[in-house]
DNA sequence: TTCAAAATCACCCTAAAGTATGAGCCCGGA
DNA sequence: TCCGGGCTCATACTTTAGGGTGATTTTGAA
């Protein structure tokens, strides 16, 4: 939190510094005589092209990227491939959402591990998870995954 | 394709646009003498902010959202037939009774369960566990299960 | 546009899991 | 016989999991 703080706070000011800086080679410019007050649109198209590449710049660096996940899973194995048996999941009706968790649940991450994989809070993994048992018919996270593996739900 | 071009473009002649618009506003307002010359910097430093949020709009506008895919690797081991990585057992130390709590534990029992199942108390189960745990080096019994069937300790 | 499911999050509480430590019993090998 | 490892159990404590409820926002399909 502190450390992204000053990070936009180390590009404000770099920003600002170039402002002056810019400020600075106009009044030196103009101090030199070299601006012709008539034509001065040129410099100031120059500026705007120059703010706007800046601009740009900036927002590039302060998105987050618009990152889209797409999980490719690949199966490394050795014997029949695996393929999630689609009917299985529709049977109960699991969300895709649901899904995500009870695979992170498989691989033995707890919840807040889950929580943070996904972005998400602790409390959403937790009503997930509580939908999923209750789908699944089990009690136990460990259940859960059992039954997964057992219908080819997950790996 | 095509419409993806043409939105660009559209946004390159709005942008050309605006540009024109604001060059033209300064003419007039040139021409109106409402600008003090000595003060261009004032009016240069509200171009850089306008042309700087233009830039960030744009950015924001034309970044196509990044699509990343995770390649996720699942180890599947289906032989037809499970036989016991003993070798496996021996070099992480795990004795018989360990070896039948973890078996348990994969199964989806509780604790209590085990030691129902076990006819032990639930305390020893948790000693069993603990040990297991700390062999196995992980740190919940849903990694354990998970580390057990990878190294085929457990079917 | 509207409606339902999905997804998100919060709060409170209980149950289960896990940690740490200590201790007694039994058995096989030195 | 003594020692160590395995097995058993206990107590006390912290952490995580899970249950129940309610709420808001997103989203996809009708």
């Amino acid at each position: 939190m502190a450390k992204n703080l000053l990070a936009k706070n180390k590009l404000t000011i770099l920003y600002g510094l170039c402002l002056a800086v810019l400020l600075l080679l106009l009044k030196w410019l103009e101090l030199k005589l070299v601006i012709v007050n008539n034509a001065y649109e040129v410099y100031m198209g120059a500026i705007a092209v120059f703010f706007t590449a800046l601009g740009i710049w900036l927002a590039l660096k302060l998105t987050k990227p618009k990152t889209v996940i797409v999980e490719k899973q690949v199966y490394v194995n050795n014997g029949p491939e695996f393929t999630v048996n689609q009917a299985e999941v529709e049977k109960m009706g699991l969300s895709k959402r649901e899904l995500d968790v009870l695979q992170l649940m498989a691989e033995g991450l707890s919840n807040q591990e889950i929580s943070e994989r996904l972005f998400v809070s602790l409390n959403t993994i937790k009503t997930h998870s509580a939908k999923v048992f209750e789908k699944m018919e089990v009690k136990r996270r460990t259940q859960a995954v059992e039954m997964g593996k057992r219908l080819c739900i997950i790996p």
